[in-house]
DNA sequence: TCCCCGATTAACT
DNA sequence: GTTAATCGGGGAG
């Protein structure tokens, strides 16, 4: 178990916090059970940003990605799916980061009976199933990631190499598409024996 | 008030 | 590779 990221890592611009967020281990606690998966794929989002669900200003549905960094912001997707973000920048600022993939290391089978499905690779691979897999959903919203909340938590993790982030245009969004804020890192670069 | 469509996923052909 | 499922937000009227 390593170091939780501090209040301080979260107060940064949305496209900054994105990149350092890979290879960072997503952490749950419940009970006796820990859910751990190393996050190797984000996207960032702010009010600048047409794609932004914070581009048209606060409504009650985003609140919370204008609230305090470390907090996070869940909301529904296409009516079935949720999907987390962690809130970066100032209070008054509504901009976050989207957890987009992980690998999971802990907790697999846990995953797996709330997923339906057992394949590891797909317990995590996208915004959905991180949180189907993490049981992340709307009562979540607004949580903070300091606090043991939900025994939800950002720890340290696996530090990746600059040289091996990928940089790319964000996934399935029309608007913004010359905004390259999506991070991604090879799965083996996080999780393997470092070379 | 109505209507369109999305920061997705899984089951198809 | 393609498409149905499914519903709330918010722009348009």
């Amino acid at each position: 178990m390593s170091a939780r990221l501090p209040r301080s890592f979260y107060d940064r611009p949305a496209h900054e916090v994105a990149p350092d967020l890979l290879g960072r281990d997503l952490v749950r606690l419940e009970g006796s059970t820990v859910l751990r998966a190393r996050i190797v794929e984000t996207e960032a989002y702010d009010e600048g940003d047409p794609a932004s669900h914070s581009h048209r200003g606060r409504t009650e549905r985003n609140s919370s990605m204008f609230g305090p960094p470390g907090h996070l912001y869940v909301y529904l997707s296409y009516g079935i799916h949720w999907c987390a973000n962690v809130v970066t920048g100032p209070v008054g600022n509504g901009s976050a980061v989207l957890i987009r993939g992980a690998v999971p290391l802990e907790g697999l089978a846990v995953m797996a009976s709330r997923r339906g499905r057992g394949r590891a690779r797909d317990l995590c691979s996208g915004p959905g199933k991180v949180c189907s897999s993490f049981a992340i959903e709307g009562s979540l919203d607004g949580m903070d990631l300091l606090r043991n909340d939900a025994g939800l938590r950002l720890e340290v993790g696996k530090t990746v190499a600059l040289q091996a982030i990928r940089k790319g245009t964000r996934v399935g969004i029309s608007r913004a598409r010359d905004t390259l804020w999506r991070f991604s890192v090879d799965p083996e670069r996080v999780t393997g024996s470092s070379t």
